[in-house]
DNA sequence: TTGTACGCGTTATCAG
DNA sequence: CTGATAACGCGTACAA
């Protein structure tokens, strides 16, 4: 490996100084059409590439790159939201470093570090389950930062039990790598989902680009339970999770609000695909309950998976599309984030203050969408 | 945003000169404790961060930064590519640059530069489909590049028309953006795939990491001829594209030696699976095909998509994995190919180089498995 | 319009 | 074991 030409390299084939060739490459128009040509002559035959990374380190250049840090570039959902990214910050000259952070803390501080050590001029991040907004406080000062899918908050502690007349907690239905999270009821406060109401209403600490996970929730249980479904399980991930708890509080919140008398929920945790199939294959003809509520993409599929290989369903809607959603009959209602606006929202944020706006920290909530594909039905 | 501090800073701070504030954050052990622990103090007193982007400039110092060129993060397939890659590099010390050249041909060679010019330590390419590689000519003397999916190699010229006994071309049987691709057998020579073959002959311009795309192709296509599949509708995109060429060959192979007397098949060609979909909804039922090969994940899921919507279905065999394979019924056979393992030896190939390995440019090419769940059958 | 001299944040040399 | 000094590749005052 040879080590490429330089500035000096081609000025002096070009016999121009250093300086007329960085105008030059730097697209300066103020330059004689002789030396011009004599340097673009000198550049093709030395094979010359302008430096980003040398000219980055002077005061008031940057390498106009980005960091992403998500929790799995694997899952469909954040590489749609990776995609639509890059393809913004790409049309602005941006290009993107994406890492996983695999929802593991340590990991997550570590590639903010990095990132940070790279002197990325933006990032654009995934807060990880137990966060301790240290990263935000300690990046946010430096270089714009934008929270996407969750806010920046620390987690709250885990609530206390709490069971009433129309609550019951379902015996933990098979063994999981978590115990299943306790179940409440609207009237429950002081809980997790609250102290994230409440603190949604402080400005937060950096911009945030949220989508309507307690909406897009009660609006997906209100349709079960119109349907006349009343022993609904709610089918998630940990509610250490930000948008888990928020969609669990929006599944309590229709079930407080348009629950007859005599519903009933149960609420059961799966990291993956594989597991949200074993809980509900376990449930399945049982009577224990008779309706699914998928809180998201992986225990959607768990479901569906279950419904096949029993061979017998249950009223069913996830959240978050997904791509078999439309190929299973019948197609799986879901609700649906626009991730591709999402994603979008998250760069311009970034690029805006790039360019010099200086607004305070913002949280935008984008709308979710309940798609009906009659897998809602009995 | 204030500017961060400097080193500079810190030895100040600290009352010690530049270079032992270097030793520190570089990991010497030889420093006196006592002033170790002032720097250390300095660093966290005034929230230093080591700027690797500055570091980098020096000759034999790099940013440990791979850039990796992808045609869309949004397929699955590329998706876990990515991810398998960024595990990989991450595991050491290495960022991944991903950046989706959508197909195109220029928007390619400018990513490539853009990536050059940010000086990353090395490159992992899906070449554009009319590849001249002038990019791997020119990037190879600079750093170790990997092709991955498909090999560095100019696309051969549109191959002529032909037709015998055996092989009929079907008329283009709905409007799609690209003429179907002309069919052919394996008597006839010259052809592109042919091409390709002889190509591979010669030693690659870069690392190359394959897969069979030939090899499942050809064991897919006789697995539906056992089962009585006569007419099989290829189904694929461009043969511009060097997996569906070989894709394509491994087809027309195995119809080669393995079809009865009588046995036709046919060809079409579809970007989306929206597109697939509408050319099975249309063949479906004309008794024009009697199976179908869905060439990639895309054709898959516009295969069974027409298959659900009509009520109908043909024997199918798909190229790659995908998700919904298993949650329908029949469950969907596929040729897989293994993504993790592509991925994770085209990052140990660039880390070979980087470490200092120059064995010559080889070929990889990695086995497919052919997933039999059903859908074969008739 | 072009060139000189210097600084950006870091690391390497080499003398103390 | 430490520190002054010179690079690294590039951009920018400032002078010519």
């Amino acid at each position: 490996m040879p080590k490429p030409p330089t500035m000096k390299d081609v000025a002096a084939a070009a016999g121009v100084a250093l300086k007329t060739v960085s105008r030059h490459v730097n697209g300066a128009t103020n330059i004689d059409p002789a030396l011009a040509a004599r340097i673009a002559a000198a550049i093709t035959e030395l094979g010359y590439r302008h430096n980003l990374a040398a000219a980055s380190i002077r005061p008031g250049r940057s390498a106009k790159v980005i960091g992403l840090v998500i929790s799995d570039l694997a899952n469909p959902y954040w590489s749609l939201l990776a995609r639509s990214v890059e393809r913004t910050l790409s049309a602005n000259g941006y290009l993107l470093m994406t890492v996983s952070s695999e929802e593991d803390a340590d990991r997550h501080r570590l590639l903010i570090d990095r990132l940070l050590a790279q002197r990325v001029d933006g990032l654009i991040v995934s807060p990880p389950r137990r966060d301790t907004t240290a990263w935000a406080a300690a990046a946010a000062p430096l270089l714009p930062v934008v929270a996407i899918d969750r806010p920046a908050l620390s987690a709250p502690p885990p609530p206390a039990p709490v069971q009433d007349a129309r609550a019951t907690r379902e015996d933990q239905p098979l063994s999981l790598a978590e115990p299943p999270a306790p179940s409440r009821t609207d009237d429950d406060l002081h809980t997790d989902a609250d102290v994230d109401a409440m603190r949604r209403q402080h400005p937060p600490l950096v911009d945030t680009i949220l989508a309507d996970n307690a909406g897009g929730a009660q609006a997906a249980t209100r349709e079960l339970l119109r349907h006349g479904a009343r022993r609904i399980l709610f089918l998630g991930d940990s509610l250490e999770l930000y948008t888990m708890r928020e969609r669990h509080a929006g599944f309590l919140r229709a079930l407080a609000s348009a629950a007859p008398e005599g519903a009933d929920f149960s609420v059961a945790t799966a990291h993956t695909a594989a597991e949200a199939a074993d809980v509900v294959t376990a449930l399945l003809g049982t009577g224990r309950i008779d309706a699914v509520f998928a809180a998201n993409n992986r225990a959607s599929v768990g479901a569906v998976d279950a419904f096949t290989r029993v061979g017998a369903r249950l009223p069913l809607i996830g959240f978050d599309d997904f791509e078999a959603a439309t190929l299973v009959r019948p197609g799986v209602s879901v609700v649906a984030q626009d991730v591709a606006l999402m994603g979008e929202a998250a760069a311009q944020a970034v690029l805006a203050r790039l360019a010099g706006d200086t607004p305070p920290p913002a949280t935008t909530t984008l709308p979710t969408r309940l798609i009906l594909r009659g897998s809602e039905l009995p």
